[in-house]
DNA sequence: GTGGTCTAGACCACT
DNA sequence: GTGGTCTAGACCACG
């Protein structure tokens, strides 16, 4: 899986990793068990600095997305496992967002039809 | 219309008075027409810095929610002034986040059938 | 309130400062509403570099013991709001650190009306 | 007696199997004058490496909750000669972990009554 | 060879 | 002037 980052973008490199792995996970690319790539790896591969990486890992593990196996690295948690052990406060995060995302697809022109459509289809995708 | 902020939160103040006024457009407090209070009475109700205000409305004048009229302050632009055509339209960045939340919804354990109904749900408040 | 750190220990840094700032709420030394030091002035204090001492506060405020308002640096949180937001975690592993330290009373010979005693005592200092 | 290791804790494995030795010496499980597990049958057991095992018994053995009889392999010392006289004799970080739970306990809102009741009922259990 | 921690110094967005 | 982020390079405990 390769990661695309946005230099330049207002959302923190080490949180594009962090969300860019979270979809990797929804959509299968990344399956539970799997194995990542070490920090010092991702690191090189992203140009970026192992902090970075390190950071993104620690909240991923944080949010019990990814166990950082003092053995063999980090892995993705089984999806049943992903069931908010570290964070309570993401669920509404994520609801303050989807809200917000659906707010300004509204005023975008979107009309509701269209928008369940879309949501249907991202949550499909990758399945 | 009362804006609630969260101070201590990582979204900065600036965007979140942006995205709750967004919100008030989209569920209908906020009528188009509409006035917003000025920039020093908005900063002054919540405790804020008069600059932090300016630049919300500013970002939320180039995004094309609101019009400043240079006698009566800020207005809520006509819903045909934001209104663009279907699907394609949707702001890059929202529907980014639609994604990233949705996956993290999925994540947490709910299905289709929950999340389809949310987000029709969040659509339909304040229609 | 002066931090004593114990270079060498195998506790980190990060985390004798984030446990001493606990003792130091628990113990009524720091006020809830009272600032803490910015980030540079405790790590020039400490003689410790400004990340060490972001690792402590962002642990801080993630486990809800401070607010890191963007405005006005870390402040201590009420007692009210110390009601783990962040990390559901915590009351676990604090549980499990006082069996493992009642064991080792045990086993070095402190008799159960002593540990009572230590118990309740540690819990009053500075009420 | 069986260790539940949590690999992708932040307590070193070794660590961890010296704390559930002490837990399970305390409360009965392990018995005075009982033989621990072979070094490699423990490890092949938990799924480590030897060294980690070795680790773990080496530190027991410094801090005296063990003996390693050549000819048996390591047992579990008398009490007499782990037990020691009085409070003083906690060992420090013994008593600064007491200090760091109870406060942690405090601030997540347990009153003292509770709290004493716990380390009472965490002292009692497996006399 | 892994993740975890730390340093010294830097830049930036926010207020 | 604040916290937040990032870099380049280093050391260490763990396994």
């Amino acid at each position: 899986m390769l990661l695309q980052l946005d230099f330049g973008s207002d959302v923190p490199i080490y949180m594009q990793i962090r969300n860019q792995i979270v979809l990797g996970i929804a959509d299968g690319r990344l399956q539970p068990g799997e194995r990542l790539p070490t920090i010092r790896a991702l690191a090189n591969e992203c140009g970026v600095n192992t902090m970075t990486v390190n950071k993104a890992y620690a909240r991923l593990k944080q949010e019990a997305f990814i166990e950082a196996d003092r053995r063999s690295g980090a892995v993705v948690r089984m999806p049943a496992g992903v069931r908010r052990a570290g964070d309570e406060s993401l669920p509404r995060r994520a609801q303050e967002a989807l809200r917000l995302a659906i707010a300004e697809a509204k005023l975008a022109g979107m009309n509701r039809e269209a928008l369940v459509e879309l949501c249907g289809r991202l949550y499909d995708e990758g399945v």
